[in-house]
DNA sequence: TCTTTACTTGACGTGAACGTCAGCGGTTGC
DNA sequence: GCAACCGCTGACGTTCACGTCAAGTAAAGA
């Protein structure tokens, strides 16, 4: 179970970035691919961690933020110690992503209104809304 | 009830924002205080645009984006082949921020998961996880 | 009148997150 | 044997969203 990697091509057509990305991410320690030789060999580990960052972006989340998160999902964090400060951040995480979902809740329920709205001024206007 | 003015130091205090952001809006055409000589004064209007603006940046849109969404939220838009352009751009936004709030859902219970995965630990390894 | 305070317009600087390009090294197919 | 890929490492360029600084204006207070 060691065995699954992928080349960066591979993980660049699988999560459609580029491989520039990919170095970047390594860089910024997000990412920790295996080296044979000269080449970079992405783990099963590292798709899980992509998939993370990717989806953390798309909440608007920086990548250093992204990284702390990161940490969080890691296993066999160094110690008690460590482990504990990771609870207590995930927990203030947890709870910023609740609000963040209930600020969402309310813009789309705003965005709702403002279609309805418009949906009712075009019939209004002879005009049908869903050609 | 057109008086109702802040100017950019009380813009910044309520919103906690700097002049330079404010300016920096106004550039961009997302916000259009009015002037008393060289002066802006920001109206409801105004204000009401900011919120929206500062609610999307917390969803990881950008300005661009959030231009476009305030398009949405303007009323009187110019003839009805606008309106329905709108309309119609507003429905899609509408289903991806649908789409973004569930993706966040299943994030929110990944990392529910997670902290109860690190109380238990704590518990085990006898450290109370709430001190 | 002088100073402070609030505001203005440029113009340049900055950090994040990459894009792009040059130059080099394996290996794979013909 | 060599061209076509794939990948590598710098190093510099770019866009976004502002920050920062300089120089000026306009009103308000001591």
């Amino acid at each position: 179970m060691q065995k699954n990697t992928m080349t960066i091509g591979e993980m660049c057509a699988a999560f459609d970035v580029t491989p520039r990305t990919l170095r970047f991410y390594e860089a910024k320690e997000l990412l920790f691919p295996i080296r044979e030789g000269q080449k970079r060999l992405f783990t099963d580990t590292d798709r899980a961690r992509l998939k993370l960052i990717l989806r953390g972006k798309r909440f608007g989340f920086s990548l250093e933020e992204i990284r702390q998160l990161l940490d969080m999902y890691s296993d066999d964090p160094q110690g008690v110690t460590q482990l504990k400060s990771v609870y207590l951040k995930a927990k203030e995480r947890l709870t910023a992503m609740v609000q963040q979902r209930d600020e969402l809740t309310e813009a789309i329920d705003d965005l709702n209104k403002r279609i309805d709205w418009g949906r009712t001024e075009l019939t209004k206007q002879g005009v049908d809304p869903d050609a």
